[in-house]
DNA sequence: TATAAAACCTACTAAATTAGTATGGATTAT
DNA sequence: ATAATCCATACTAATTTAGTAGGTTTTATA
């Protein structure tokens, strides 16, 4: 279990897909625009993404991506470990046979730390997020066409 | 929040620490040997773990590194925050003034998560991990002055 | 008191990861 | 046909992680 701003960046790209589910697909280019992540960047984590079937993309104009399965369905844990790879943390997995004894003692130490950590995340959902009040807020500011067409004209800062 | 591989090594560190609290000083060099990370390094770490207060240094021959304060008082987060510097992770720290609205509210949620996960870490003691029954069999092969001699002769793998 | 073990300190370099750029193709609504 | 979008690959830049090198200071102990 790693957590980077490389995680981050796919947590809350996925907390966008997520508030917006039913508003249709969200584009690179929005998300790009909204969060200042650079859009290859951002297809890039997006080929990850979809790999694991977290995301769906759906091509042509009026495309996008949509989560792949519902937001009950997505913990923390599935989109990070999507994203980042697998760190083979300790070359012995914690079956302390890399080193005989001590050495491998803080490695089956450190994995069951990783593992509660892993269970942890694994128990926060998208889903949760899109209860925050907040969230409603904006969510019911923005129906499905309103929000289709703005994303037609972008607010095109700098992010290319 | 980050979580890298340097946290990691911190954490196994201070892991390494609390068994061996009472048999006096750990080198460096001993974790160096036993945990496969460069002395060098491990200074640098142990350098920002001592200006917490994590540990203290014990000069001179026999000497190394104890604990700072008891292994109850010392939780993962604390060794996290100490080595990761601070990632000031979105500039507008959750406050949603960074780019009115939208754009900021996923940073808000992302902090709220960072915060569960702080305080899930937070809630993780040094002392948690010593009472691993594996922890307490080596803990008590080694006797202090049996160890302390072992020290003086170490295994010299390759690690300088 | 000389010696050596260790912490402590600083500057530099190497390797790895993260982030971004560039370019083009493939699909598809309009 | 056009343009919007995903999709893919290769490359570069920036940052972080890790290691190297060279010291100095402190201190137990022979």
């Amino acid at each position: 279990m790693k957590l980077s701003t490389k995680g981050r960046y796919a947590v809350t790209a996925m907390m966008d897909l997520a508030i917006h589910d039913r508003d249709g697909p969200v584009t690179l280019a929005d998300i790009s625009n909204c969060q200042g992540i650079s859009l290859s960047y951002l297809e890039q984590l997006f080929a990850r993404l979809r790999q694991s079937g977290l995301v769906e993309g759906v091509r042509g104009p009026g495309g996008g991506y949509r989560l792949g399965k519902p937001s009950q369905q997505i913990s923390v844990s599935d989109i990070i470990v999507a994203v980042d790879e697998s760190i083979d943390n300790t070359r012995c997995k914690g079956n302390k046979d890399c080193n005989k004894g001590e050495k491998c003692l803080t490695h089956h130490l450190w994995n069951d730390l990783s593992e509660r950590l892993y269970e942890f995340l694994d128990g926060i959902s998208l889903a949760e997020f899109i209860k925050d009040p907040e969230v409603r807020k904006i969510s019911r500011r923005q129906d499905s066409t309103a929000s289709r067409i703005a994303n037609m004209f972008p607010p095109r800062s700098k992010a290319s």
